[in-house]
DNA sequence: GCTAAATTACGATTTTGATCGTAACCACAA
DNA sequence: TTGTGGTTACGATCAAAATCGTAATTTAGC
């Protein structure tokens, strides 16, 4: 069971969240999700998904013509990978750090508080 | 006085958490430092440093031979912007999200969860 | 079967970041 | 003066990622 610990450039990021919410979704539907943001051709978003998947990042059904793309990774493990790195490269190890960072940077609702502050007391039992 | 939007590099990351705890260094310096993670020869973390010099992410003081590098940006305002950054591609523009995660994949001690308890009160008001 | 439209496959190019080799430079001591 | 050690300057190379152009393929409609 080798891990293989392929981070998701930052392009690849950027697909694996369209797909993350379509579930699955062909090049062209996730090329038009991305048009919305930056302009670049057909074939590259096709090319990306084509690395994307011998990278092991997305799975495809192509029994049909149409390709059809789906995650091959989880958001929550992509997430905990990122923020693992994150922690390390700019809060000197301290997961502590960064929330408080993250709590004061974003101003957050009430209720979203309140979720954190639930979640805070039964982490600490 | 428009700031540029400079996003250091991973490499580039590296060296300044360098600079941030130092204060200020040599190239020599930085480079000892590096080196007990990486090896990457001399020249090469002149050749970084002299980069980031070019798009401002250091200063320096070259009035002796040996040049004395300075961090430009700060830590807080570079942290910022990659958990922007973050929160945006991975976490569905949710600070909440990025919280929780970052909250759970770490084991905090009981005062780093006091001290994110107080923070949090403080917060709500 | 034949063509048109859409798709995939694939190679080539471009860009950016990281790395290094070598030359030039400088201070100091023998 | 000359050489030595340490430094900066700078170009070249290497690797990875992103982008695109074009050919091949497939399917549907005639």
């Amino acid at each position: 069971m080798t891990i293989k610990k392929l981070k998701p450039t930052e392009s690849e990021l950027e697909i694996l969240q369209i797909l993350w919410d379509k579930e699955n979704a062909t090049v062209r539907e996730v090329h038009e999700e991305l048009s919305k943001n930056k302009d670049s051709g057909y074939t590259t978003t096709l090319k990306l998904l084509q690395i994307m998947f011998e990278k092991g990042l997305v799975t495809r059904d192509d029994s049909n013509k149409t390709h059809i793309y789906q995650p091959a990774v989880t958001r929550q493990k992509t997430q905990k990978q990122f923020l693992d790195k994150m922690i390390n490269t700019l809060f000197a190890g301290s997961s502590t750090q960064l929330v408080l960072q993250a709590l004061g940077n974003q101003k957050a609702s009430k209720d979203e508080l309140d979720e954190i502050q639930k979640y805070l007391d039964n982490l600490k039992k």
